[in-house]
DNA sequence: TTGATATGTAACCGTTAGGTTACGTGTTGT
DNA sequence: ACAACACGTAACCTAACGGTTACATATCAA
């Protein structure tokens, strides 16, 4: 996954809405586009324009079979975002966690020494 | 985390040159914004405008020193949004996963019986 | 056949994102 | 003291986001 297709990516999921779509769509595959705008108060093409962008970033795929257009989730970009963020900061954690153990284990010597 | 930290954290991540900043600030910590603003080529109020982002999302903390301010890389944010979305979509995992081995074991399966 | 249904397209509108330049304020080094 | 430096604010611009209404098209069901 390049620069941009993470930009998607995480764009896509940076608006309340599209999570909740992903979630309906996730929990009931092959959703219609109907059934998911009936669950928001904005109208029909708002809904349409959202699961656009989810699908521009992969997040959903559709078929359409007569006049319904059914929906699917797709986790893949999701867990490359999350590979590409624990590799990226792999380190960082890494790092931190020592530097946190070693601050807390310091600490709690000098706990041990004052109570000794 | 509630939503709206969320959306902001999202949003935040969802810009490549604010990743970058990201990247610098980690690897380089208490790092000046002019510092930071010299790796870009657009305006220092153009990175402060990102950094200021950056910061309201939670992701990097400062301290003023005399005319400098100093920049904090904050990964916290960043474990939260895994940790929200790995348990949100843990049953899902765990069910493509399950298909996915069925249908690879499957295949082999098949294989093997192709070759014997 | 024909009316209801599901989706798609087009044009428009207000707000925000991301950028610029100009200028102001406080701090530091010589 | 004062020039250079680091940061901050203000005003402005363009494009994209998120929404609307109106209309068009295709399919299903009675």
């Amino acid at each position: 996954m390049d620069a941009s297709q993470l930009d998607l990516v995480l764009a896509a999921m940076a608006h309340p809405s599209r999570r909740r779509m992903l979630d309906l769509v996730s929990s009931v595959p092959g959703m219609s586009v109907t059934a998911v705008a009936s669950h928001f108060d904005v109208s029909r093409i708002a809904v349409m324009k959202h699961l656009r962008l989810l699908e521009t970033a992969g997040l959903i795929t559709s078929r359409k079979k007569g006049r319904v257009r059914h929906l699917f989730f797709n986790p893949i970009p999701i867990q490359l975002v999350y590979d590409r963020w624990t590799t990226q900061y792999a380190g960082f954690w890494a790092g931190r966690m020592a530097d946190l153990k070693t601050r807390v284990e310091g600490r709690a010597e000098k706990e041990e020494l004052k109570s000794a």
